[in-house]
RNA sequence: GGCGUUGUAGCUCAGCUGGUUAGAGCACAGCACUCAUAAUGCUGGGGUCGGCGGUUCAAGUCCGCCCAACGCUACCA
């Protein structure tokens, strides 16, 4: 048995999540994690909620609610929709928990003992009327480019030329509008992740069975133009962990917080300290998981995450906790394996959560159970290039591979035992050769399937499972049970037999994929052991004669063309 | 502009260190079956593997150039 640490990259706390950042991240991870479990590993499968920086202040701000309030409400909204789509999560925490709170000061204070901290003074625009420091992008003003009026600090939108703050021309804010602007000096803390450099490069390089999109990403920011820079780890912000060094005062630091990119990683340590607090378990719990000294060593940690996220996970995450072990006595765990997702578009162009184009967590709950999304996501993942939701390829998949193919076969199945021989697994008669080359080509496909979820080949190893469903009806096709009744019952009392066995070895081998449904099967046929089928011609013997089970009721329907295109409509605009 | 990823049948994608007639699922056509959610199974049609050169006995699979999409990044010797 493994131990395995699994997290999913923690979304931000402003707003609803739509399916291209569900399948990046928390969609594969709960999969591995679903699967590790059932394989009889011990899992921690972790995520939370990014709450820190400006975007959940100025949302507050627009609700009028305190921040704190805010990301406590929106915290359960996002809970509730992880939980509608059956994200296992060990814990689902909070970046801005006490636990966060202690550990990122503490690490500033490791780093800044390593002498990987230096001060750095530079000029910011403060918003009187606002009482803040405005980053870049909340300014506005007209390009001395174009001459584009809404321009923002950072960038022209409209002539995409790269702004500095004092270019723009009649600079305003963009939280109130107010012009009353004026250049202040202000210190700030960077981390020096350019002392890190070799070590991270060194580090990457030894990463040989990483996606590509992982480590191409890190080594562009490590080598690109004067490679990789030292970073801003503080902002001039009131939300957010306040500058410490550990649990004493930082001079000259008053009033600042952590750079929410600094802290935010760091909540994956934390966050598993909230969930042993949770448990009610002491620290040594959770630091078996995290420090390699305490247990961690043996722990494969695997990260997920869409390709934005990739740089801080394989370079800033990285430097900070190579920075601080090294400092005597600190021994936290680095990742063992990045897995990287490219892009969900939707039909034909991006998902916008500003536009909202596309199908978010809420809405996709609304119209249709959570497995129907889990399969379709989890069967089409962007593993190897950006790839696209549509309405059509949606519903094909769902009628085809769920409808069709598992459930008319449970469906079948069920039927024609329930009419020829009650609700009760028949007996007599026996297996034959072709039940002997059915268990032989199943035995290839589980431990196929096996080898790609241990790889996280996610596309592939929806294919086999879907795969090891058609082989079922492939089974009864070439056999005909309904026709061998009629002249030999005992036969088909053999079919019958093994057929409803593979509605119980579906229902296991699939419950990574669609566990509500698997568990609906499950229910049905009165399965008690649920045990992984390393032998599978044993599996297929699992439910002897005499035992009863039920016909479920229909477990996926199918999506009709009205639907179709009723959804289509309703998704291609503005959220209503 | 630079860097990176991608470009394989109508659609979504496999094709490891180069090696017999390039694969899967869907869609399409024909056949079979009738237990089942008008479901299933079998067979078949369909691709100059983005383009052009090159290396090799042999390239989708290596090299160069070009084109396109997406992403990151920068406006420079």
């Amino acid at each position: 048995m493994a131990r395995i640490l699994i997290t999913s990259a923690i979304p931000y706390i402003n707003g609803i999540k739509h399916l291209g950042n569900l399948v990046g991240s928390q969609m594969p991870a709960d999969l591995y994690a679903r699967y590790m479990r059932q394989r009889g590993h011990e899992v921690l499968f972790l995520c939370a909620t990014d709450e820190h920086g400006t975007p959940a202040e100025l949302a507050a701000a627009k609700t009028g609610e305190p921040v704190a309030d805010y990301c406590a409400r929106m915290w359960g909204v996002q809970k509730e929709l992880s939980d509608g789509f059956r994200l296992s999560f060990d814990k689902f925490g909070r970046s801005s928990s006490p636990q966060n709170h202690r550990l990122t000061q503490h690490f500033a204070a490791m780093l800044d003992q390593a002498g990987l901290i230096r001060e750095v003074s530079e000029k910011q625009v403060y918003s009187i009327a606002d009482g803040r420091f405005l980053p870049d992008r909340y300014i506005e003003g007209t390009c001395p480019n174009c001459g584009y009026d809404r321009a923002r600090g950072d960038q022209c939108e409209n002539c995409t030329k790269q702004l500095d703050p004092t270019d723009l021309i009649d600079p305003r804010s963009a939280i109130s509008g107010s012009t009353d602007l004026e250049v202040r000096e202000t210190k700030h803390l960077y981390l020096m992740q350019k002392n890190l450099r070799g070590e991270l490069s060194d580090w990457i390089d030894s990463k040989t069975d990483w996606p590509v999109l992982t480590t191409s990403i890190a080594r562009k920011w490590l080598n690109d133009g004067d490679g990789l820079q030292d970073r801003g780890i503080t902002r001039d912000l009131d939300w957010g962990v306040p500058v410490q060094k550990g649990d004493d005062p930082w001079p000259g630091m008053e009033g600042k917080v952590f750079y929410v990119w600094f802290d935010a990683p760091i909540e994956y340590i934390a966050c598993a300290g909230e969930w042993a607090a949770e448990q009610g378990l002491d620290d040594a719990a959770w630091e078996r998981w995290w420090r390699t000294t305490r247990g961690a060593d043996d722990v494969r940690y695997v990260q997920f995450m869409g390709k934005d996220n990739v740089p801080f996970h394989t370079l800033s995450f990285p430097a900070t906790i190579m920075g601080a072990n090294r400092i005597e006595g600190q021994d936290w765990k680095l990742v063992d394996y990045i897995k990287s997702f490219n892009y969900l578009n939707y039909e034909g162009g991006q998902f916008s959560t500003s536009q909202g184009r596309g199908v978010f967590m809420d809405q996709a709950l609304s119209i249709l159970p959570s497995d129907y999304w889990r399969w379709w996501l989890l069967s089409h993942p962007p593993e190897s290039s950006d790839t696209e939701f549509t309405w059509e390829n949606f519903q094909a998949s769902v009628n085809k591979d769920l409808a069709d193919v598992l459930g008319n076969f449970v469906s079948r199945v069920t039927k024609f035992c329930r009419s020829k021989f009650g609700e009760v697994v028949p007996e007599g008669g026996a297996f034959g050769e072709a039940e002997t080359a059915l268990i032989a080509d199943l035995t290839t496909r589980v431990r196929a399937y096996e080898r790609h979820m241990e790889a996280i080949e996610i596309r592939k190893a929806a294919a086999e499972l879907r795969g090891i469903w058609a082989a079922g009806n492939e089974y009864l096709q070439l056999n005909a049970p309904w026709t061998v009744f009629k002249t030999d019952p005992d036969r088909a009392a053999a079919m019958v037999r093994l057929s409803l066995n593979l509605i119980r070895l579906y229902a296991i081998l699939s419950r990574p994929f669609i566990p509500d449904a698997a568990a609906e099967i499950s229910e049905a046929m009165g399965v008690e052991d649920a045990g992984w089928p390393d032998d599978v011609a044993a599996a297929l013997e699992a439910l002897p004669a005499g035992h009863t089970f039920t016909v479920p009721d229909v477990t996926f329907r199918k999506i009709t063309d009205e639907e179709r295109e009723t959804w289509k409509a309703q998704f291609s605009g503005v959220r209503g």
